[in-house]
DNA sequence: CGCCTATTTGATAGCCGTCAACCGGAGTGG
DNA sequence: CCACTCCGGTTGACGGCTATCAAATAGGCG
């Protein structure tokens, strides 16, 4: 229901991982907020600045990243609509990372205080908030693992995985086709490679069968076979009814 | 008041980031518990499982790992007296990570419930226990960056300025002299090294004057330099009064 | 004292980075 | 409508950081 407030795809968001009753789904989509559209690459929270209004994406893509010394750029997330892109930031007073458009985007700005009197006022709703940090630190964990641990096919491979699962029943049709909004340069600072060295890895990639591209379009002829290049194992998301996989 | 509980370190923790008055001290010390001895290496938490009582580390030093599918193991945090094991866990079903002993340990276990229901008492508490997992969040992003994107020198070398920045105020006395819990090939798993290159990089960073080894005690004679050498920037810790840094 | 694990050191190999050139599509302005 | 420009993608040659393999040393514990 209500479809037509700019929060509903938090709601979806959120509500993938704990299932929200309809008073307190009414609670989030009455928040008080305003929309706001950016383009691609515009900062929408610079680190060491103070968090002001908590940004959730509703259209677009946007990625977290951290800047090394010498000017390299670490991306640390990827963020697709329904993510609130600082709830991370919703109890600490100073940011430690970046986060920025991916492509054009529009987010909804919430005020903090509305956020975080809304965690007091639904014990449900703390708890979804709570499920959904806890939920991005899993990712990261797994990221660790991925640039810690894996050669350029897999890390590709993992990250591509990753997108297809969290995209799925969204834009996604059924045969895993969809936009990649990345560069191959931005590929690279999310995997700790060079875009040289992303070109040449999507291109063994592609010669294995495992992806076709055309332009920024991605297609996954064997998802299958895909996930086991990969080591994916989606436990990490915590997206539904998952046991243990050995 | 009460450094006899062994719930002090947990409290002392958690009041490094949010002050916490005496009364939400005394809740949280007097949370039903039981305490728990465990060797060095024993599982505290182990990938897979459904989350049994939360486990906070009061003696010793643990440690938190994913492994891949070819066996290597990835290393993605470090913790010390203090840290809560699980809070991490205390909202998801499945454990998606292990959880380790590094040294011999001492752990204290609280019923799920018990902290769940004392984070409805009291906001404050909640907030505690929101901050310290964001805390950990922005430390993992953190180790991405350093995994990422700097060289085998520094990223040795920022793990061990941020142990001691950690340790600060604990088992640290003023000149930064410490026992490093570690073997070379844990560090190894911490920093995607091996263990080979963890020791020819310790040996760089002695030779260097930036640190002395003694057996597994550490020195850090100029931690000024170790800093600058490892691009370190404790902001990310969100230890106290911080603002940016530019 | 002897075993076992961790550390240390050397030689060699490989994955990926760096540098550089070329290509190709999209947007722009004439 | 076409030339120009620019950014991103593509490809090749070369180099370096770190892994791998192997062996020797040292330290801890029975």
């Amino acid at each position: 229901m209500s479809g037509l407030s700019p929060l509903a795809p938090f709601v979806r968001t959120l509500n993938e991982r704990v299932e929200l009753g309809s008073d307190d789904k009414r609670l989030i989509l009455d928040l008080p907020h305003f929309t706001r559209d950016m383009k691609a690459s515009a900062t929408i929270v610079r680190e060491g600045e103070v968090p002001g209004p908590c940004a959730i994406l509703v259209r677009g893509f946007a990625f977290r990243h951290k800047l090394a010394r010498d000017g390299t750029r670490q991306i640390v997330s990827l963020h697709i609509p329904g993510d609130a892109l600082d709830l991370q930031h919703m109890f600490l007073d100073c940011a430690d990372h970046n986060v920025q458009a991916l492509t054009d985007v529009r987010v909804v700005m919430v005020p903090r205080a509305a956020l975080r009197a809304l965690a007091l006022q639904s014990p449900t709703i703390a708890h979804a908030f709570a499920v959904s940090n806890l939920v991005e630190a899993s990712i990261f964990r797994e990221w660790l693992l991925n640039i810690g641990r894996r050669d350029a096919l897999q890390r590709v491979a993992h990250l591509l995985c990753e997108l297809a699962t969290r995209l799925e029943g969204r834009d996604i049709s059924g045969d895993y086709e969809f936009e990649l909004p990345m560069s191959q340069e931005q590929l690279g600072d999310a995997t700790a490679l060079t875009s040289v060295h992303i070109n040449r890895t999507l291109k063994r990639l592609e010669d294995a069968g495992l992806i076709v591209r055309a332009r920024r379009m991605l297609r996954l002829p064997d998802f299958a076979a895909l996930k086991w290049v990969a080591g994916f194992n989606p436990l990490y998301l915590h997206l539904a009814q998952q046991k243990a996989a050995a």
